[in-house]
DNA sequence: CAATTAGCTTACCGGTGTTAAGTTTCCTGT
DNA sequence: ACAGGAAACTTAACACCGGTAAGCTAATTG
């Protein structure tokens, strides 16, 4: 950013000018005073890094760019936040606030199985988002929506130990599908699946099995349908582990 | 790094001595050129990387310290190497090389899990691991360990679509299992764990079921044993999914 | 109108990944 | 035995990073 102000009224620092280099006045027209730029808020910063992660990634997303993306120094967030890790832990909590809360049904099974959905949609939407979860697990966001979850389990029939091996097990098999589809997508282009394609292939005497099978080829396998089947005998996993249901 | 020699046979840029302060000969016992200290490999490169991951975890590691561990500049590494991330990859698939291949038994889901629980330990052990993880899934040690792992899903009649869908289930159980703990175990002390709890009771009108089934609570739930019973569904459900087996 | 304080800025520190260019050591061919 | 070249490493430097300390400015409060 040059030293160029950007669009609101000029806040310029008019103290450090030379007195007798007069202030040009009408530069400083807005009487400063009026209204100052948008305030810094916390949930403006959280958006801003929820935007610049989905541009340029974790790396991507500095102090100095966030900062400067949000028309400020890098130190003036350190008002709002303590760390950079806050700021991470606020942007992956903020996207699970996308992930919609379903009415429940009478269906339980249909309830946790739209909140999965929904849960594993959200991070690829955002895909630097698996690998920042675990972290902030107790985001208000990811908490409630964690409650839906059991809540469903439970009206399901699973209580006690069962219920807590039913919870795991479905918020397991999310975040890992999401960490794992996630990274495959954001780390290989086409050309270099393709090449992952071949690397098996090419190796078939080794791993016979995953070439017979299309492991990593994409063009056999439809990961949509691949995680919802997955997702349906979890469940019936989690009905039968919880009662006879 | 002082500058001091640090142990073998100095290599000390000899001409730089004044010739008056005569060189103590037995200093410079072996004439340097004889063996040059131990060459810098690959090998020993991503050793000496877990061991630091190990212990100062993923931040904690830097191309400088992992050099100066190696007794090398932090540049000469770059020879080996491309580049940080690639250190990251190969630690990953070099702890993987740690995960015992069961021999197979008659029961393909006792291979199985012998398998998976090898794996989460493999990932606990090293808890900076499972965040890394989706990126080096072409590391022989990962592909070597998944054939097996399928494969023994095909002994248990798991074929085409099932079998992908099984092999994912198992997968992405196991590694969301790891990440979630590892995290959860690495981020927060006893004490943070203990408010973590104490968050939730004081808000139980928010989260009714949470607060009931103890959530976030370890002293109700042993972690292995969640794990452990989950991988039995999840297991029963591949056998389902595969074919009346 | 004085005093306080929230909110931001300037200046700076030590450290980071990575590149470019030079230097030393080893191996090879004759 | 020795020249030449490649392999393995070092020195130097760049642009950037997260974070701290201290100062300034504008709004609020008494």
């Amino acid at each position: 950013m040059t030293s160029a102000e950007p669009g609101g009224p000029p806040t310029t620092p008019v103290g450090r000018r030379d007195s007798r280099t007069s202030p040009p006045i009408w530069l400083r027209a807005e009487p400063a005073r009026s209204r100052r730029r948008a305030p810094l808020t916390l949930g403006r910063i959280v958006d801003e890094a929820v935007t610049l992660l989905d541009e340029r990634g974790v790396e991507g997303l500095t102090m100095r760019r966030l900062a400067q993306q949000l028309d400020v120094t890098a130190t003036a967030l350190y008002w709002h936040v303590a760390t950079r890790d806050d700021v991470l832990d606020l942007a992956v909590d903020r996207i699970f606030g996308d992930v919609p809360i379903p009415v429940v049904s009478g269906d339980w099974q249909e309830d946790a199985r739209l909140l999965a959905r929904a849960w594993r949609a959200a991070m690829l939407r955002h895909p630097w988002a698996p690998n920042l979860v675990g972290r902030p697990m107790l985001g208000p966001n990811v908490l409630a929506r964690t409650e839906f979850l059991q809540s469903a389990l439970v009206r399901g029939g699973c209580r006690g130990l069962p219920l807590a091996v039913a919870t795991r097990m479905l918020a397991n098999y999310v975040i890992g599908a999401a960490l794992t589809e996630a990274t495959w997508h954001r780390t290989a282009d086409p050309q270099a699946r393709a090449a992952a394609r071949d690397h098996i292939a090419a190796r078939a005497d080794e791993y016979p099995t995953l070439d017979a099978s299309g492991h990593l080829d994409e063009t056999r396998w439809d990961d949509d349908l691949l995680f919802e089947e997955g997702l349906d005998g979890i469940l019936r996993a989690a009905a039968r582990t919880g009662s006879p249901c």
